[in-house]
DNA sequence: TGAGAAGTTGACATGATGTCAGATACTACC
DNA sequence: GGTAGTATCTGACATCATGTCAACTTCTCA
């Protein structure tokens, strides 16, 4: 078989040149790798040990000492995502300036981030309740996002640009509508054009957080930087 | 053991007084409301035939003789939801007069089904992606109400209720925004408080559909019956 | 009451999991 | 450049849940 002369060989080729990884670290990428590989083409529920470590060129039990188990690995995926999806929130959540802007900017990143990494989100998310760990580190994951969603949301309340409302509950919802739609939409092959979905997530946190309909280019909503607001109270 | 000293008991007690189910119905029955019961105290990944028929008084193999397995006993569990949420629903989806009471009538039916059936919603959720055929429901089962809402939007549209927008779209968004939102507040033990949570709900849809600001006080927004519409063009 | 059908069961084959102790390959030191 | 010592890998095992028999009970109805 080949893949006995690859191991040999790949050393070969570019182990000193550049940097020289340890062989457990190559291992270890090369078992990720092949889980997102994976994902990319079935859905979680085909991948076993086994059939993951068929890519590798290493064997099943080797897995076992790099992750305890397949919902370990789905953890380390997940942490990925979550800097992935963070990065791209960032305009929204520390802009200045006209906030339906930002707000159109974070979401289009997110969609964005969703249509590219779909399957590995379906994934973890599809993972996430055949574990108790496993769902515990999806459920954080959500609420990250739900706690920086509602402070955001609040400081623009002191600003006046959004209106009374619970800032908490309606993070938590706007933020599930977002994971499920990218999910079920970018989840698996084939994938839906993003225009509809990001159209609509627009849409809803718009008129939710700063009124649609006022915002039809009549006077725009700028923000203040949160320092000013704080100073100023 | 007494199991055996009760299946033999049981039919002894009550066969001819009111109505004589047939013993393979009753034995289905038995299986259906082990689960339900299974579901209430624990999560759907702790879920074995085994484990559920421990409950009942019959042994593992019968199990098979009621259902393909446990996948399709949650897709029979889905089909009661099904039922008990399109009931709720009835006064927005087929309701004349103000829209936005309306909706919050079939949006609180809602979150009261949701609450009270929380456990094996999310159980249904949980399960659906480890099986192809369940999660083919599942998202049958969602995408039912994407239409039923997505056509609701577009009558209204057509009487100048709901503004410019892509129904299918928000339809599917809005509703995944309900489904989790459900799940994640009444799907565990112990469950959040409904309030919040159908407060947000109820929030994001108006602020969505029916222009939540302008909503306030001011003109009412009052819907023909559907008929009338329909007829006028 | 007894013959046939409906319902139930113990026992089996399969396939995935997680864990060893032993074999192998890498690393670094001399 | 060879070798000691360790990091890494592997074949083989025990366990557990699944789904399917053929054989056995228990019901039903004439």
């Amino acid at each position: 078989m080949s893949t006995s002369q690859a191991i040999r060989s790949r050393p070969r080729i570019l182990p000193q040149p550049v940097l020289k990884l340890a062989k457990s670290e190559r291992t270890r990428a090369a078992i990720l790798d092949g889980a997102l590989e994976f994902l990319w083409e079935h859905p979680f529920r085909d991948m076993t040990v086994n059939r993951l470590m068929e890519r590798t060129s290493a064997s099943r039990p080797t897995f076992y000492q790099y992750f305890h188990d397949l919902h370990e690995l789905m953890e380390c995926l997940l942490d990925d995502l979550r800097d992935d999806i963070m990065a791209g929130a960032v305009p929204w959540f520390t802009g200045t300036g006209e906030v339906t802007g930002l707000l159109r900017q974070s979401l289009e990143a997110l969609v964005r981030t969703g249509y590219e990494k779909g399957p590995i989100l379906k994934a973890v998310a599809d993972a996430a309740p055949n574990d108790e760990r496993l769902e515990t580190a999806w459920f954080e994951f959500l609420s990250h996002f739900d706690e920086a969603v509602a402070a955001r949301i609040e400081e623009d309340q002191r600003q006046r640009l959004i209106s009374e409302l619970d800032a908490a509950a309606i993070a938590r919802a706007l933020n599930r509508l977002d994971a499920y739609s990218l999910i079920e939409a970018f989840g698996q092959h084939p994938r839906k054009k993003p225009g509809p979905t990001l159209g609509a997530i627009e849409r809803i946190w718009i008129s939710t957080l700063y009124d649609w309909r006022r915002r039809d280019g009549k006077t725009p909503l700028i923000r203040r930087s949160d320092e000013l607001t704080a100073a100023s109270e």
